[in-house]
DNA sequence: TTGAAAATATTGAATATTCAAGAATTGACG
DNA sequence: CGTCAATTCTTGAATATTCAATATTTTCAA
Protein backbone atom coordinates (compact mmCIF):
# COMPACT_ATOMS: atom_id res chain seq x y z
CA UNK A 1 0.00 0.00 0.00
CA UNK A 2 2.63 2.49 0.97
CA UNK A 3 4.63 4.33 -1.65
CA UNK A 4 7.80 4.96 -2.07
CA UNK A 5 8.22 8.71 -0.53
CA UNK A 6 8.68 10.78 -3.60
CA UNK A 7 11.96 12.41 -2.55
CA UNK A 8 14.00 9.25 -3.81
CA UNK A 9 11.79 9.05 -7.13
CA UNK A 10 14.19 8.87 -10.01
CA UNK A 11 14.03 12.17 -12.01
CA UNK A 12 12.44 10.42 -15.00
CA UNK A 13 8.88 10.06 -13.08
CA UNK A 14 8.64 13.99 -12.38
CA UNK A 15 6.53 15.38 -14.60
CA UNK A 16 8.80 18.32 -15.24
CA UNK A 17 11.07 15.73 -16.59
CA UNK A 18 8.93 13.60 -18.92
CA UNK A 19 7.13 16.95 -20.58
CA UNK A 20 10.75 18.38 -21.15
CA UNK A 21 11.50 15.06 -22.71
CA UNK A 22 9.01 14.90 -24.82
CA UNK A 23 8.81 18.25 -25.98
CA UNK A 24 12.24 17.95 -26.65
CA UNK A 25 12.19 15.08 -28.60
CA UNK A 26 8.85 16.26 -30.98
CA UNK A 27 10.67 19.65 -31.43
CA UNK A 28 13.59 18.19 -32.41
CA UNK A 29 11.73 16.13 -35.49
CA UNK A 30 9.70 19.40 -36.45
CA UNK A 31 12.54 21.11 -36.33
CA UNK A 32 14.09 18.37 -38.59
CA UNK A 33 11.58 18.83 -41.04
CA UNK A 34 11.42 22.62 -41.29
CA UNK A 35 14.94 22.99 -41.96
CA UNK A 36 14.49 22.06 -45.01
CA UNK A 37 12.90 25.65 -45.64
CA UNK A 38 15.43 27.03 -43.22
CA UNK A 39 13.05 27.93 -40.78
CA UNK A 40 13.39 27.88 -36.98
CA UNK A 41 10.05 26.25 -35.33
CA UNK A 42 9.49 29.39 -33.32
CA UNK A 43 9.30 31.60 -37.14
CA UNK A 44 6.62 28.86 -37.94
CA UNK A 45 4.87 29.89 -35.27
CA UNK A 46 4.79 33.61 -35.59
CA UNK A 47 3.83 33.23 -39.14
CA UNK A 48 0.65 30.85 -38.40
CA UNK A 49 -0.38 33.42 -35.37
CA UNK A 50 -0.19 35.92 -38.30
CA UNK A 51 -1.46 34.37 -41.45
CA UNK A 52 -5.31 34.89 -39.88
CA UNK A 53 -4.35 37.96 -41.81
CA UNK A 54 -4.90 40.21 -38.40
CA UNK A 55 -2.75 42.61 -36.95
CA UNK A 56 -1.01 41.03 -33.74
CA UNK A 57 0.81 43.27 -31.24
CA UNK A 58 4.12 41.77 -29.94
CA UNK A 59 2.67 41.39 -26.78
CA UNK A 60 0.35 39.39 -27.94
CA UNK A 61 2.43 37.83 -30.28
CA UNK A 62 5.08 37.12 -27.75
CA UNK A 63 2.25 35.14 -25.65
CA UNK A 64 1.25 33.10 -28.26
CA UNK A 65 4.45 31.96 -29.38
CA UNK A 66 5.78 31.63 -26.46
CA UNK A 67 8.77 33.91 -26.53
CA UNK A 68 9.49 36.97 -23.95
CA UNK A 69 9.43 40.26 -25.64
CA UNK A 70 13.19 41.00 -26.43
CA UNK A 71 13.74 37.49 -27.69
CA UNK A 72 10.89 38.06 -30.02
CA UNK A 73 11.97 41.62 -31.30
CA UNK A 74 14.96 40.66 -32.24
CA UNK A 75 13.57 37.23 -33.88
CA UNK A 76 11.24 39.99 -35.88
CA UNK A 77 13.78 42.17 -36.91
CA UNK A 78 15.21 38.99 -38.74
CA UNK A 79 11.77 38.12 -40.47
CA UNK A 80 11.48 41.86 -41.27
CA UNK A 81 14.56 41.74 -43.33
CA UNK A 82 13.68 38.43 -44.95
CA UNK A 83 10.11 40.27 -45.71
CA UNK A 84 8.33 37.56 -44.18
CA UNK A 85 6.52 40.29 -42.14
CA UNK A 86 6.24 43.85 -41.56
CA UNK A 87 5.31 46.30 -38.71
CA UNK A 88 2.71 48.76 -38.69
CA UNK A 89 2.26 51.53 -36.05
CA UNK A 90 -1.12 51.08 -34.23
CA UNK A 91 -3.25 53.90 -34.85
CA UNK A 92 -5.26 53.30 -31.41
CA UNK A 93 -2.63 53.17 -29.13
CA UNK A 94 0.79 54.28 -30.91
CA UNK A 95 2.34 52.35 -28.08
CA UNK A 96 1.95 48.99 -29.81
CA UNK A 97 3.12 48.50 -32.99
CA UNK A 98 1.02 45.68 -35.18
CA UNK A 99 2.30 43.01 -37.15
CA UNK A 100 1.44 41.88 -40.20
CA UNK A 101 2.17 38.47 -42.49
CA UNK A 102 3.61 39.68 -46.36
CA UNK A 103 2.92 37.72 -49.17
CA UNK A 104 6.27 35.80 -49.08
CA UNK A 105 5.29 35.03 -45.61
CA UNK A 106 2.02 33.78 -46.63
CA UNK A 107 3.52 31.55 -49.51
CA UNK A 108 6.43 30.22 -47.15
CA UNK A 109 3.69 29.65 -44.19
CA UNK A 110 1.83 27.35 -46.18
CA UNK A 111 5.13 25.13 -47.17
CA UNK A 112 5.76 24.87 -43.63
CA UNK A 113 2.13 23.80 -42.59
CA UNK A 114 2.58 20.80 -44.65
CA UNK A 115 6.04 19.88 -43.43
CA UNK A 116 4.35 20.33 -39.91
CA UNK A 117 1.02 18.08 -40.92
CA UNK A 118 3.64 15.08 -42.32
CA UNK A 119 4.90 15.31 -38.74
CA UNK A 120 1.56 14.95 -37.28
CA UNK A 121 0.74 12.37 -39.45
CA UNK A 122 4.07 10.34 -38.77
CA UNK A 123 2.76 10.37 -35.29
CA UNK A 124 -0.40 9.68 -35.43
CA UNK A 125 1.01 6.45 -37.43
CA UNK A 126 3.36 5.56 -34.60
CA UNK A 127 1.95 6.55 -31.41
CA UNK A 128 -2.12 6.05 -32.47
CA UNK A 129 -4.87 7.89 -33.20
CA UNK A 130 -6.33 7.52 -29.53
CA UNK A 131 -3.29 8.23 -28.15
CA UNK A 132 -2.75 11.52 -29.67
CA UNK A 133 -6.01 13.13 -28.99
CA UNK A 134 -6.10 11.94 -25.50
CA UNK A 135 -3.00 13.67 -24.80
CA UNK A 136 -3.49 16.39 -26.70
CA UNK A 137 -6.86 16.94 -24.14
CA UNK A 138 -5.03 16.25 -21.32
CA UNK A 139 -2.22 18.61 -21.78
CA UNK A 140 -5.26 21.45 -22.59
CA UNK A 141 -6.83 20.83 -19.55
CA UNK A 142 -3.36 20.66 -17.50
CA UNK A 143 -2.36 24.24 -18.89
CA UNK A 144 -5.89 25.39 -18.19
CA UNK A 145 -5.70 24.28 -14.97
CA UNK A 146 -2.25 25.97 -14.22
CA UNK A 147 -3.77 29.64 -14.39
CA UNK B 1 -18.29 13.94 -41.56
CA UNK B 2 -15.23 15.90 -42.69
CA UNK B 3 -12.68 17.37 -40.49
CA UNK B 4 -11.19 20.71 -41.52
CA UNK B 5 -8.10 20.42 -43.31
CA UNK B 6 -4.72 20.19 -40.82
CA UNK B 7 -3.03 23.29 -42.43
CA UNK B 8 -5.78 25.70 -41.30
CA UNK B 9 -5.84 24.75 -37.80
CA UNK B 10 -4.69 26.94 -35.46
CA UNK B 11 -1.40 26.44 -34.34
CA UNK B 12 -3.00 25.75 -30.36
CA UNK B 13 -4.32 22.59 -31.84
CA UNK B 14 -0.64 21.26 -33.07
CA UNK B 15 0.98 18.63 -30.08
CA UNK B 16 4.06 20.20 -30.51
CA UNK B 17 2.69 23.35 -29.55
CA UNK B 18 0.72 21.84 -26.54
CA UNK B 19 3.55 20.28 -25.28
CA UNK B 20 5.77 23.16 -25.76
CA UNK B 21 3.11 25.28 -23.77
CA UNK B 22 2.90 22.93 -20.96
CA UNK B 23 6.43 22.21 -20.57
CA UNK B 24 6.93 25.98 -20.32
CA UNK B 25 4.35 26.13 -17.74
CA UNK B 26 5.19 23.86 -15.82
CA UNK B 27 8.89 24.34 -16.04
CA UNK B 28 8.35 27.79 -14.66
CA UNK B 29 7.02 26.95 -11.69
CA UNK B 30 9.45 24.44 -10.78
CA UNK B 31 12.24 27.52 -11.68
CA UNK B 32 10.42 29.61 -9.40
CA UNK B 33 10.47 27.04 -6.36
CA UNK B 34 14.24 26.06 -7.10
CA UNK B 35 14.99 29.78 -6.78
CA UNK B 36 14.50 29.66 -3.64
CA UNK B 37 17.89 27.94 -3.29
CA UNK B 38 19.21 29.43 -6.19
CA UNK B 39 19.23 26.58 -8.87
CA UNK B 40 18.60 26.30 -12.41
CA UNK B 41 16.43 23.51 -12.69
CA UNK B 42 19.09 21.61 -14.84
CA UNK B 43 21.00 21.38 -11.99
CA UNK B 44 18.70 19.49 -9.69
CA UNK B 45 18.42 17.29 -12.82
CA UNK B 46 22.29 16.56 -12.66
CA UNK B 47 22.23 16.30 -8.82
CA UNK B 48 19.28 14.26 -9.13
CA UNK B 49 21.09 11.48 -11.81
CA UNK B 50 24.12 11.25 -9.25
CA UNK B 51 22.86 10.99 -6.05
CA UNK B 52 22.51 7.64 -6.94
CA UNK B 53 26.37 8.21 -5.61
CA UNK B 54 27.39 6.25 -9.22
CA UNK B 55 29.88 7.92 -11.19
CA UNK B 56 28.12 9.03 -14.62
CA UNK B 57 29.80 10.10 -17.40
CA UNK B 58 29.39 13.31 -19.34
CA UNK B 59 27.62 11.74 -22.35
CA UNK B 60 25.39 9.62 -19.92
CA UNK B 61 24.87 12.94 -18.02
CA UNK B 62 23.66 15.02 -21.09
CA UNK B 63 21.34 12.53 -22.52
CA UNK B 64 19.56 12.01 -19.11
CA UNK B 65 19.40 15.86 -18.30
CA UNK B 66 18.83 16.83 -21.92
CA UNK B 67 21.43 19.07 -22.38
CA UNK B 68 23.92 18.67 -25.11
CA UNK B 69 27.24 18.08 -24.57
CA UNK B 70 29.11 21.69 -24.32
CA UNK B 71 26.14 23.07 -22.42
CA UNK B 72 26.90 20.55 -19.70
CA UNK B 73 30.44 20.77 -19.39
CA UNK B 74 30.38 24.68 -19.20
CA UNK B 75 27.44 23.93 -16.05
CA UNK B 76 29.87 21.57 -14.65
CA UNK B 77 32.25 23.59 -14.54
CA UNK B 78 30.18 26.16 -12.62
CA UNK B 79 29.20 23.18 -10.57
CA UNK B 80 32.69 21.96 -9.75
CA UNK B 81 33.52 25.93 -8.24
CA UNK B 82 30.12 25.75 -6.19
CA UNK B 83 31.49 22.33 -4.54
CA UNK B 84 28.57 20.46 -5.48
CA UNK B 85 30.19 17.72 -7.85
CA UNK B 86 33.37 16.75 -8.64
CA UNK B 87 35.44 14.93 -11.70
CA UNK B 88 37.59 11.59 -11.72
CA UNK B 89 38.95 10.29 -14.81
CA UNK B 90 37.32 6.79 -15.41
CA UNK B 91 40.04 4.41 -14.87
CA UNK B 92 39.02 1.88 -17.49
CA UNK B 93 38.49 4.36 -20.38
CA UNK B 94 40.55 7.66 -19.83
CA UNK B 95 38.83 9.50 -22.59
CA UNK B 96 35.87 9.64 -19.71
CA UNK B 97 34.97 11.67 -17.34
CA UNK B 98 33.18 10.25 -14.14
CA UNK B 99 31.27 12.91 -12.03
CA UNK B 100 30.06 12.15 -8.98
CA UNK B 101 27.94 14.03 -6.23
CA UNK B 102 29.63 15.50 -3.55
CA UNK B 103 28.33 15.99 0.30
CA UNK B 104 27.24 19.84 -0.21
CA UNK B 105 25.69 18.61 -3.44
CA UNK B 106 23.80 15.65 -1.73
CA UNK B 107 22.03 18.33 1.51
CA UNK B 108 21.28 20.85 -1.32
CA UNK B 109 19.95 17.77 -3.84
CA UNK B 110 17.25 16.98 -0.42
CA UNK B 111 16.32 20.56 -0.58
CA UNK B 112 15.67 20.67 -3.91
CA UNK B 113 14.09 17.25 -3.70
CA UNK B 114 11.64 18.96 -1.12
CA UNK B 115 10.93 21.77 -3.09
CA UNK B 116 9.93 20.06 -6.26
CA UNK B 117 7.89 17.66 -4.11
CA UNK B 118 5.72 20.92 -3.41
CA UNK B 119 5.15 21.19 -6.94
CA UNK B 120 4.22 17.91 -7.42
CA UNK B 121 1.22 18.31 -4.70
CA UNK B 122 0.19 21.19 -6.08
CA UNK B 123 -0.04 19.67 -9.14
CA UNK B 124 -2.16 16.96 -7.79
CA UNK B 125 -4.33 18.61 -6.03
CA UNK B 126 -5.23 21.20 -8.90
CA UNK B 127 -5.09 18.73 -11.68
CA UNK B 128 -6.11 15.83 -9.68
CA UNK B 129 -4.39 12.23 -9.65
CA UNK B 130 -6.07 10.23 -11.84
CA UNK B 131 -5.05 12.69 -15.13
CA UNK B 132 -1.72 13.12 -13.68
CA UNK B 133 -1.10 9.32 -14.00
CA UNK B 134 -2.49 9.41 -17.30
CA UNK B 135 -0.60 12.03 -18.42
CA UNK B 136 2.72 10.65 -17.40
CA UNK B 137 1.79 7.23 -18.94
CA UNK B 138 0.74 8.89 -22.05
CA UNK B 139 3.87 10.99 -22.33
CA UNK B 140 5.97 7.83 -21.78
CA UNK B 141 4.47 6.12 -24.34
CA UNK B 142 5.00 9.47 -26.32
CA UNK B 143 8.93 9.22 -25.72
CA UNK B 144 9.07 5.31 -26.48
CA UNK B 145 7.44 5.34 -29.96
CA UNK B 146 9.51 7.89 -31.10
CA UNK B 147 12.81 6.07 -30.96
C1' DT C 1 -5.39 69.94 -17.41
C1' DT C 2 -1.46 68.17 -15.54
C1' DG C 3 1.53 65.02 -13.64
C1' DA C 4 2.44 60.47 -11.95
C1' DA C 5 1.87 55.63 -12.84
C1' DA C 6 1.12 51.91 -16.07
C1' DA C 7 1.61 49.76 -20.52
C1' DT C 8 4.25 48.74 -24.67
C1' DA C 9 8.20 47.96 -27.35
C1' DT C 10 13.12 48.29 -28.07
C1' DT C 11 18.09 48.57 -26.91
C1' DG C 12 22.60 47.31 -25.02
C1' DA C 13 25.32 44.80 -21.89
C1' DA C 14 25.78 40.49 -19.55
C1' DT C 15 25.04 35.75 -19.86
C1' DA C 16 24.20 31.38 -21.95
C1' DT C 17 23.99 28.21 -25.75
C1' DT C 18 25.51 26.24 -29.89
C1' DC C 19 28.46 24.93 -33.73
C1' DA C 20 32.71 23.55 -35.45
C1' DA C 21 37.16 22.34 -34.44
C1' DG C 22 40.56 20.28 -31.42
C1' DA C 23 42.97 17.04 -28.08
C1' DA C 24 43.25 12.69 -25.97
C1' DT C 25 42.28 7.91 -25.87
C1' DT C 26 40.60 3.58 -27.52
C1' DG C 27 39.36 0.02 -30.89
C1' DA C 28 39.98 -2.45 -34.96
C1' DC C 29 42.15 -4.29 -38.65
C1' DG C 30 45.72 -4.82 -42.04
C1' DC D 1 52.65 -3.78 -33.82
C1' DG D 2 51.18 0.59 -36.32
C1' DT D 3 47.98 3.54 -38.06
C1' DC D 4 43.51 5.11 -39.06
C1' DA D 5 38.83 5.69 -37.75
C1' DA D 6 35.69 6.24 -33.91
C1' DT D 7 34.63 7.83 -29.23
C1' DT D 8 34.69 11.16 -25.56
C1' DC D 9 35.18 15.51 -23.71
C1' DT D 10 36.53 20.35 -23.90
C1' DT D 11 37.46 24.87 -26.00
C1' DG D 12 36.74 29.20 -28.56
C1' DA D 13 34.17 31.87 -31.66
C1' DA D 14 29.69 32.88 -33.33
C1' DT D 15 25.07 33.25 -32.14
C1' DA D 16 21.08 33.73 -29.27
C1' DT D 17 18.73 34.83 -25.05
C1' DT D 18 17.90 37.40 -21.01
C1' DC D 19 17.94 41.20 -17.68
C1' DA D 20 17.75 45.91 -16.68
C1' DA D 21 17.25 50.28 -18.34
C1' DT D 22 15.14 53.48 -21.72
C1' DA D 23 11.80 55.85 -24.72
C1' DT D 24 7.22 56.55 -25.99
C1' DT D 25 2.43 56.70 -25.33
C1' DT D 26 -1.67 56.14 -22.69
C1' DT D 27 -4.51 56.17 -18.48
C1' DC D 28 -6.30 58.08 -14.63
C1' DA D 29 -6.90 60.63 -10.68
C1' DA D 30 -6.05 64.98 -8.24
Amino acid sequence: MAKPPKENSPITEHLAYLLAQANREINRQLELRLSKEGVPVEQWRILKVLSDGEGHSMGELADAVLLNHPTLTKMIDRMVSDTLVYRVQDPNDRRKVLMFISDRGKVLCKKLNSLAVDQEEHILENYGDKSTSELKRLLESLIDSSN
